[in-house]
DNA sequence: CCGGGTTAGATTGTATACGAGATCACAAGA
DNA sequence: TCTTGTGATCTCGTATACAATCTAACCCGG
């Protein structure tokens, strides 16, 4: 609950037009930064209260981040930031796969100057965000770069789903990563970028396939990896055992 | 509103568990059978009135078709049977190539006895639908059994994604169908079933691909078909105006 | 000292009330 | 006749109250 001050308000980026949307974006962002861990309690009142809203208008948020599978709502038990278990992170993995290599696609086929004016500023952000040390911003950066990127090729239901796993990404890696290099080094989409801007498909494919690899290749996958956390260990049980968890 | 009738309870298949996961799935049934129109009003207290709840649920259920897109929900509006322009339904056929794929390929991999079995009744059920002229059940089945491939191939996170685009087809075919032959064949089904149990992937794929043509085919995606619905035809002036509907 | 059962407290689930905004009908003017 | 303005009515948006359920602390027996 303690944990929950990092929420506390603070000016957003973009177009967030109802209150529900604040607060969604809110703990969205939070969760992509990586300042709410998985497996952390959300209570409605609690929330509320720090956004000064009636439990109705966190309770949509709330709603809004189960269906995208970040947040897990556990019927009569509240909602928890998803903790994904290792067979729900391969198959993340594996659903991302396919849906960036065809939103990379897209994206060297639709690219136009503003788009690719908007990656390049994102990217130079990112940059600066792990250079002066905002660990925070950075990751999130990192991640909204891929987001751009379905923004480019120009497909809502594709950027939908990207969104979707990308922020799931950011909960396998914060669960399941092993050391603590930078994520999605700056470097690697910094080349992406070239690739998408020489308008070549096959080295922009071929680039993102080898990205996905290394930050894959950063977690340990193999078994359930000792955790302190027995929520988080023992997850996959727990669903089995009410049925409709997740 | 008279419409709305159409949605009286009945005996449904599979598990619903709560409240609003029936009336959920009512309401997505009826617009998978095509007997709720696209731009059809869904009123939240007629819904109440017909499953018996308070407009708390059904606000839950349509706000979750909402962020499948298959529910358009206008600020201070109310919610609307989603109508995606000729510009969306292109999208939507795209990201429905790209996942369909995914899924084909994932499936000939994954395939399992019990799962073939459950995909052969499925063809058998549609196949007999139409074979009684029920078309409103085989239309629904012919979706499911793309749902049933995305089962098989044993991805949560495809499977959701699927459910969105395959619901969203349904409303493209209901709004751009030229003609009215069946649709998707179930003889095609039947073949993609064979190419499944053969476990050859690019044939698998290939059936896809000419499938999935069958089916973009029987549109009219070319222009603005004249339409005496002035909604349709303008749908997406109108999103653009207040910003955030669908 | 430990384990099981019971009860108080807290949290979520659902319905409903009330205010805000949109829709529709009708009337007045062009 | 068609358009435009205005008000009554209806629907949605939000907060809140109460019921249902879970959690955890406590007590008691072993």
């Amino acid at each position: 609950m303690s944990s929950l001050s990092q929420l506390e308000p603070r000016p957003i980026k973009s177009s967030s037009n109802t209150q529900d949307d604040i607060v969604y974006e809110h703990i969205f962002d939070a969760i992509l930064e990586q300042r709410l861990a998985p497996g952390t309690k959300l209570s409605e009142e609690a929330l509320g209260e720090i956004f000064g809203v009636s439990r109705t208008i966190i309770r949509r948020a709330l709603l809004r981040l189960s269906h995208e599978q970040v947040v897990s709502i556990r019927p009569n038990r509240g909602a928890v930031v998803a903790a994904p278990s290792v067979e729900e992170a391969r198959q993340i993995f594996a659903a991302r796969r396919v849906v960036e290599l065809a939103v990379i696609e897209l994206a060297v086929k639709n690219a136009t100057p503003e788009s690719l004016q908007r990656i390049r500023i994102m990217v130079q952000e990112e940059q600066n965000a792990f250079a002066r040390g905002d660990r925070g911003s950075g990751i999130r950066l990192s991640g909204e770069f891929h987001l751009e990127l379905a923004r480019m090729a120009n497909n809502t239901p594709l950027l939908n789903f990207q969104r979707s796993v990308v922020s799931q990404t950011s909960l396998i890696i914060a669960l399941y990563e092993v050391g603590h290099q930078a994520h999605c080094s700056f470097n690697e989409h910094d080349g992406l970028l070239k690739a998408i801007e020489s308008g070549n498909p096959e080295r922009a494919i071929a680039m993102m396939t080898e990205h996905l690899n290394h930050i894959e290749g950063k977690l340990n996958l193999d078994n359930e990896s000792a955790s302190t956390d027995l929520h988080v260990v023992f997850s996959g049980v727990a669903k089995k055992k009410n049925g409709r968890s997740r």
